[in-house]
RNA sequence: AGGGCUAUCGCCAAACGGUAAGGCAACGGACUCUGACUCCGUCAUUUCAAGGUUCGAAUCCUUGUAGCCCUGCCA
C-alpha cells in the first residue's frame, strides 16, 4: 500500500478555513442543474466535486433542480438527469429538491425586499431597460419607476402575481446601484411575468424568479454552506451576497467558483449538439460520438473511470482544456483488471494452417483476463482455418513490423506459434489467404521456451466465428483544425461512423450488455448498451474507444 | 484606468518567501500468451515579460502583455 500525498484543492483550503474559523460547522453542498437538456462530462466534474466534498467532510449533498424558467424545462430531462447522476454514484439520499417548490417562499422574500425599500416594480420595456442599463464603460441611469412607494410596489407586485399584467409588461427589480461597474448590480430584474405552465407547479404561478434572486434563496433554505459553481458566476457573487444579506438569513451560504472542464477535440456546447441531433448527424443526445454522460455510458465508460478522470483533472480557477487522452487513460485503467478480453477480427482474411489436420478441432483454454484470474477462462475452438486481421499480414513488411510476413513466425494468441509459408492473391492483387505451419510444441501455457517471437496476433476460428456488424465510432472532430471554426461552424468528420463486417470469437455469443472487452492491442470495444435489455445479446453495435495502434514511423 | 478572474513542461496541476511534486502525452530500454499491461530510464537551472524588495522570489511590490467572463425579463 503506497500512500499518496494528494494536495488539497483551493476549495478544500477555503472550507478548512471556514471550518476552523467557525464560519460553518458542517459542509453541505448541492448540484443544481436546470432540467433543460442532458448532462455532459463537464457536469460530471461538478457533480463529483460537490458530492465528493460533502463526503470528505462528512457533510451532506443535495440534488436540486433549478427549474425557475418554465420556457426551457421539461420533465423528460429531469428523469434523464437523475439517472445520470445516480449512475455516476452521487447519492443525494432523501434530499431531492425542486427550486419550484420554494416559489411561495421566494415570493415572500420578494415582498420583504419591497418592504425594506430594496426592490421596486418597473414598467420599462426590455429595450428601454437595456438603454438605461448603460454599457460596460458607462454607468446606467435610474429607472423612472425606481422611487415608487413601498405601498405602490406592494400592490403592483401582488397584481403581477395575480395575473393582471401581460408577459413583459412589468418586472420586479432589486434596488442596488445603476452606476456599479458590475453590470449585475445595476438594479437587476428579480421577478418576471410569464404566463406559462410549469412542469412542476402547473399554472399556479404566472411570475417566476430570476436565477440571481432564486439561487441564493434555494441555497439558504436548504442550509447549503458552500455553493459551488463555475467561473462565469464570479461576477454574480456580489449579488448573491446582497440577496442573502438583505433577506437576513442567519448563517448564509457562500459561493465559490471553479473552472469548467473542457476537453480537447470534442463537441461540447448544447447549441452545437442540438444542431447535430436536429440535422441527424448523430442519432440523439446519447450518440457515442458525443460526450454526454449518457453517451459515455453507452460507449462503455464506467462510473469509476469518470470519477478517476475528474480526480485527475483537478480543480482550479484557470480556464483549461484537458487532453482527451486523459479520459481514455482512465477507462483503460479501470477496465484493465475487471473486464474480459476477447478476440475479434474486424477486417478478416483467411489464415490456413497447412500442417493442421483437416477436420480436426481442439479446444484451447484461454484466460478471460491474463492479469485477473477471478474472471475465469473460456474454451476456444482451434482448427485448420482461421481468420486474422488483414493488417496483421504484410507481403513486404517495413522495418520493425513484428507480425506475419513470408518467413516470419508469430504467436496466435492463446494458441500456437505459426510461421508464414506462402499467401494467395486474387486477380486484383489483394491478399486473400495466408498459409502457415504451426508448431505443436509452442502451445500457449505449455511453458515452451525454445524460441521467442516478437508478435502476437488475434484470430478467430473460421467455422465457429460469430458474424457481426460492427460499428466503429470516432469523435466528431477534425484533428488538424480543431472542432470549431471562427464563424461558429464545426469541423466534423463525416466518416465518424464506420460499419464493418467483423468476425468475433464464439465466446462473444454469451457477452452481456455493458460488458466490455479489450480488443487487439490498445483498442477497446464494448457492446453498445443502447437498446439492449440486461442480458440480451448485442453484437451488431460495437463502439470503438481507441484504436491508436500505429506502425513505427520511419 | 469599465469591472471581475487567470497566467508554472505539448495537456492538466502542486508548491502559500527557503531554493520547481505528481499525472496524461511523448521518447528510449527490459519483459511479454495482446507492439497492451508491468518495469526501469529521459522529459521546466526555471514559473507570461521587464524592473524592484530580500541572504533568499513561481510566491511580495511596480509596470506592462496575453487569455477567459460580464451590457437576458436564461441559468
Amino acid at each position: 500500500m503506497e500512500k499518496e500525498v494528494v494536495s488539497k484543492n483551493f476549495i478544500e483550503i477555503e472550507i478548512d478555513k471556514d471550518l476552523s474559523e467557525g464560519v460553518y460547522n458542517t459542509v453541505h453542498t448541492r448540484f443544481p442543474p436546470e432540467p433543460n437538456g442532458y448532462l455532459h462530462i463537464g457536469h460530471a466534474k461538478s457533480i463529483l466535486l460537490n458530492y465528493g466534498l460533502a463526503k470528505k467532510y462528512n457533510g451532506k449533498f443535495n440534488m436540486r433542480f433549478d427549474d425557475t424558467n418554465p420556457t426551457k424545462e421539461r420533465v423528460e430531462f429531469v428523469e434523464a438527469i437523475k439517472r445520470d447522476i445516480q449512475w455516476l454514484g452521487a447519492d443525494w439520499e432523501d434530499r431531492l429538491f425542486f427550486a419550484s417548490d420554494y416559489f411561495e417562499q421566494m415570493y415572500e422574500a420578494a415582498v420583504k425586499l419591497i418592504q425594506k425599500g430594496k426592490a421596486f416594480v418597473c414598467d420599462l420595456t426590455a429595450e428601454e431597460m437595456r438603454a438605461y442599463r448603460g454599457t460596460l464603460t458607462e454607468p446606467g441611469k435610474n429607472s423612472p419607476y425606481r422611487d415608487r412607494s413601498v405601498e405602490e410596489n406592494l400592490t403592483l407586485f401582488e397584481n403581477m402575481k395575480n395575473g393582471k399584467y401581460k408577459d413583459g409588461e412589468k418586472v420586479l427589480r432589486a434596488k442596488i446601484d445603476m452606476a456599479s461597474p458590475n453590470m449585475n448590480m445595476r438594479d437587476p430584474v428579480i421577478y418576471r411575468v410569464a404566463h406559462m405552465s410549469h412542469h412542476n407547479t402547473g399554472d399556479t404561478w404566472c411570475i417566476y424568479p430570476m436565477y440571481d434572486f432564486a439561487h441564493p434563496i434555494e441555497d439558504a433554505i436548504e442550509g447549503i454552506t458552500h455553493s459551488i459553481c463555475t467561473l462565469e458566476f464570479e461576477d454574480h457573487r456580489p449579488l448573491y451576497d446582497w440577496v442573502v444579506k438583505e433577506l437576513e438569513y442567519p448563517n448564509p451560504p457562500r459561493q465559490i467558483e471553479f473552472a469548467k472542464l473542457y476537453l480537447t477535440n470534442v463537441v461540447t456546447g448544447k447549441r452545437y449538439i442540438k444542431q447535430l441531433v436536429e440535422q441527424g448527424i448523430v442519432d440523439g443526445w446519447d450518440d457515442p460520438r458525443l460526450v454526454s454522460i449518457a453517451a459515455l455510458r453507452r460507449r462503455g465508460f464506467t462510473p469509476e473511470s469518470l470519477q478517476m478522470f475528474v480526480e485527475l483533472c483537478g480543480v482550479a480557477k484557470g480556464q483549461s482544456s484537458v487532453d482527451y487522452a486523459m479520459l481514455e487513460y482512465c477507462i483503460r485503467e479501470d477496465l484493465k483488471m475487471k473486464r474480459s478480453r476477447m478476440m475479434a477480427v474486424l477486417d478478416p482474411i483467411k489464415l490456413v494452417i497447412d500442417n493442421y489436420p483437416e477436420g480436426e478441432v481442439e479446444y484451447l483454454e484461454a484466460a478471460n483476463n491474463l492479469e485477473n484470474e477471478e474472471l475465469g477462462s473460456r474454451q476456444i475452438p482451434f482448427c485448420r482455418e482461421l481468420y486474422i486481421e488483414r493488417e496483421d499480414f504484410m507481403e513486404e513488411p517495413p522495418k520493425k513490423y513484428f507480425r506475419l510476413f513470408p518467413g516470419n513466425e508469430v504467436r496466435l494468441m492463446h494458441a500456437y506459434f505459426v510461421k508464414c509459408e506462402s499467401f494467395v492473391k486474387d486477380e486484383n492483387g489483394n491478399v486473400i489467404e495466408v498459409h502457415c505451419t504451426y508448431d505443436k510444441e509452442t502451445k500457449a501455457g505449455s511453458g515452451f521456451t525454445g524460441r521467442k517471437v516478437k508478435g502476437t496476433i488475434h484470430w478467430v476460428p473460421a467455422p465457429y466465428a460469430v458474424e457481426a456488424e460492427v460499428r466503429l465510432y470516432e469523435n466528431l472532430i477534425d484533428e488538424e483544425k480543431g472542432v470549431y471554426n471562427e464563424d461558429g461552424s464545426m469541423n466534423i468528420n463525416p466518416d465518424s461512423l464506420k460499419v464493418v463486417k467483423g468476425k468475433l470469437e464464439p465466446a462473444l455469443q454469451g457477452a452481456k450488455a455493458y460488458e466490455s472487452f479489450q480488443f487487439v492491442r490498445n483498442g477497446f470495444f464494448c457492446v453498445d448498451a443502447k437498446d439492449s435489455k440486461e442480458d440480451e445479446l448485442v453484437f451488431n453495435r460495437i463502439v470503438s474507444l481507441k484504436s491508436s495502434f500505429k506502425l513505427p514511423k520511419n
